[in-house]
DNA sequence: ATCGGAGTATGATAAATGTCATATTTAAAA
DNA sequence: TTTTAAATATGACATTTATCATACTCCGAT
């Protein structure tokens, strides 16, 4: 019993719980599945898992930041999505029966828990609110890819950057010095943005001396939010 | 008993139920499904559904060819998707209870099937093997999302126009004078693609020259498919 | 505190792509 | 068959973006 509260603790406090499908099971199944997480901490730089690597499972990222990342044939890292505490990483994959298709590696120091594929897929068959979580979230991770595609298509590269600014600066956040909380390389940024890093680089520049943005060293300050906000339509 | 069986055929015989996640029904289900569906034949040029609208279930494609598209603020229509016969239409929207993201409309006549939510919620909380189905239809259609995304961002309208036309001759083949079988406009084929109207016909024109390909009229014959596949990379 | 290398910055130039104008062709309607 | 509007094609040019070269700057290791 002792054992059984304390198996259940590790998971129920977690605020992962509250946020990913996994808010649906019951008290049974979080001491199932506190019984058969494993946690892991990754220190910035380090990968999750990489593409083409089988993964059996799926992380829930508690803390930090990651990205989703797949190397294209000319040699550049392509970002496909930033995950951070309370998303699920490698769902895809699983539910298709598939190698990764892309890598996961951390942006910031992460601490993740993995949960063993037989885990989900027993959630997934006898929780009906489970099943229904996992959906809409993998349905909401469609939607944002087709709009991002969309982005892409038609957007240049500066509706794009400020686009993508915005983006970090809303999900991620600000130091108390008003930095953004991600701190990517430029190279990174232009990898979310599709665009070469010198790109990149010389519009952050642009942004700059149109007061969009501050260069702190290598970090970002968004000055005017309004004015970005209207540059990316 | 007579009409049940007569219910039952009208979507036992289905081609589209072999293709689908309703290939998981039973015969049970496949009577509740019949008696809850409605057919429609779509014009050419026709939507089924528009962006923004509540469609309170999915559309079956039973036959011809659709595409899913957005029109964003430059007033270019952007293709997110075909669908041909035994494909699933509206299934994201109604999984994440919202209004339809894109548009659908018919590229060729269509014939779908219209199955109310109501029904499919009803599938997907009772038959676990038409959640998975369901559930793995999204993944792929998310794998496949994200990787366009990455060709979007990494390869230039060249490899996309070859990648693109290498996709429509093996998805929907070609007619007996070895045209493609899908006939989009150039409009529509740079709306899939991401670029300029006037670039995509310029760049068509550039494949004609090198007899990468051949314009019949409107029509595309793809005439040197292993040098088109070794442009797009 | 200094050094060295990775990351950042910028210039010069080339290549890709978009835009606008205009001609030509196609296919459907009269 | 003729007519006509829409679709396709092409030229001229502007703009955006990539590439290559080189310089600068930050920051951690020594």
């Amino acid at each position: 019993m002792q054992e059984i509260l304390f198996a259940m603790n590790k998971c129920d406090q977690c605020i992962v719980r509250q946020l990913t499908s996994l808010k649906a099971l019951n008290k049974e199944e979080v001491i199932k599945l506190a019984n058969s997480k494993t946690t892991y901490s990754i220190k910035k730089g380090e990968a999750i898992f990489e593409e083409g690597e089988i993964t059996n499972g799926v992380f829930c990222v508690k803390d930090g930041i990651g990205k989703l990342s797949k190397l294209s044939a000319n040699g550049k890292d392509q970002i496909v999505k930033l995950v951070k505490s309370g998303e699920l990483l490698g769902q895809r994959s699983m539910i298709s029966n598939e190698p990764a298709n892309l890598s996961a590696k951390a942006v910031a120091d992460m601490e993740v828990c993995f949960i063993p594929k037989a885990e989900i897929i027993h959630f997934f068959n006898n929780n009906n609110q489970f099943s229904m979580n996992l959906m809409q979230t993998v349905c909401e991770d469609l939607k944002e890819s087709e709009n991002d595609k969309i982005a892409l298509a038609q957007k240049t590269v500066k509706q794009r950057l400020a686009e993508t600014l915005l983006y970090l600066h809303a999900t991620f956040g600000e130091n108390t010095d008003k930095t953004l909380k991600v701190q990517l390389t430029r190279e990174e940024l232009a990898g979310m943005i599709g665009t070469a890093t010198e790109s990149c680089i010389r519009l952050l520049s642009d942004f700059n001396k149109l007061e969009l943005i501050e260069l702190v060293g290598k970090k970002i300050v968004l000055k005017n939010v309004k004015a970005l906000k209207k540059l990316a339509e």
